[in-house]
DNA sequence: TTGTTTGACGGAGGGTTCTCCGTTAAGTTG
DNA sequence: CAACTTAACGGAGAACCCTCCGTCAAACAA
């Protein structure tokens, strides 16, 4: 009951959030840069409220992937389950690319995820658990090196950030990055 | 003496240039992200001019940081002149990450100069000049791969623009970084 | 010397981000 | 049910980025 009655006193709160998050996303999907401003309005609120909601569009842009997020980190399990650790390393740096690439502003929220000095290193962030299993089970199958952390991936993968997902080679050079990481990721013999 | 009189003819234009050149350095020494106002003020000029002259922010910085940059390029020359090819290029990357972090807005520099999509593509950035050399030098050794581009390699290393340069640990996770960068460009033998 | 051209100048103005605070109304308590 | 508490709301306002254009004076030509 109390729980419940805890959401009954934001009623008004929850409902306006979900709506700002709904007008956000089909907003980001006409340009991905649009101002609050324009989102606010909307969203028929005033800005002072889009703020008190979402300090910062940061924090905006990860409530609206964080969905997308989640099932990015499911996806490590999933594909440790069905492939041997290094093709299952490799296959899921693809599909980080190609998630950031992809969908407008997730990029933005993955960088953030992901950076250090910030969430990722005191919240844990997410995706540093996924890359944390992964190096986990290739360090038990011996086919990386064994002092690599999150850390050292995360930051060797973030020449993706760079890429204009624009142009139409992103895809090509984000696979010939991939490749040299996991070069130099591998153990050698 | 008709250079002259076009420098005559831009006098004015050139002296105002070189005192927004000179405050821009000062105020970016206190502040690393003044705003461009606070430097217009400072200067005594309108936001006008400054605009003028510098249209857009990364333009100042990049005028204010450009012997730097130079001297990075040159010293990829040094270098390989003083070093075998492989301990020159581990050399260069690490001043390359020195630079980029020592001096605060020197990295925005380095990422912009090295970007995808803008300068190096089409201008053949200065930074991509230097790697270029130290690729043929090592490719002519056959210490490293012979695939690898320049952009190649300035993707690799972008993960150093996600340091924080006032965390402690900045050199300690560069070193990290360009190790690991440079394991996957060596030659498999 | 006296127009005339042309680059440089300054700042008003429109659009953004973000803060702050007075107002409103939902939910609570006696 | 009435008074109260407290969160949510809205938007004014400060600071900033950047553009645009009218003004001014240096350089030049007649």
């Amino acid at each position: 009951m109390s729980t419940k009655r805890v959401e009954q006193l934001h009623a008004q709160g929850l409902r306006t959030r979900a709506c700002l998050l709904d007008v956000a996303r089909e907003v980001f999907e006409e340009c991905h840069d649009a101002s609050l401003n324009s989102i606010a309005k909307r969203a028929g609120v005033g800005i002072g409220t889009l703020y008190r909601h979402f300090p910062t569009r940061e924090e905006l842009v990860f409530e609206l992937y964080r969905d997308q997020v989640q099932r990015l980190v499911l996806a490590s399990e999933e594909l440790l389950r069905t492939h041997p650790p290094l093709e299952a390393f490799r296959l899921w740096m693809e599909r980080f690319a190609r998630y950031a690439m992809t969908k407008a502003g997730l990029m933005e929220v993955l960088r953030t995820a992901t950076a250090h000095g910030r969430f990722a290193q005191e919240a844990r962030g997410p995706v540093t658990g996924a890359v944390e299993q992964l190096l986990a089970a290739n360090r038990e199958a011996g086919t990386l090196r064994e002092d690599l952390t999150a850390d050292d991936v995360l930051l060797a993968v973030a020449g993706l950030y760079q890429l204009d997902p624009s142009a139409e080679d992103w895809e090509q050079r984000a696979h010939r990055l991939l490749e040299l990481v996991l070069c130099g990721l591998r153990r050698r013999d």
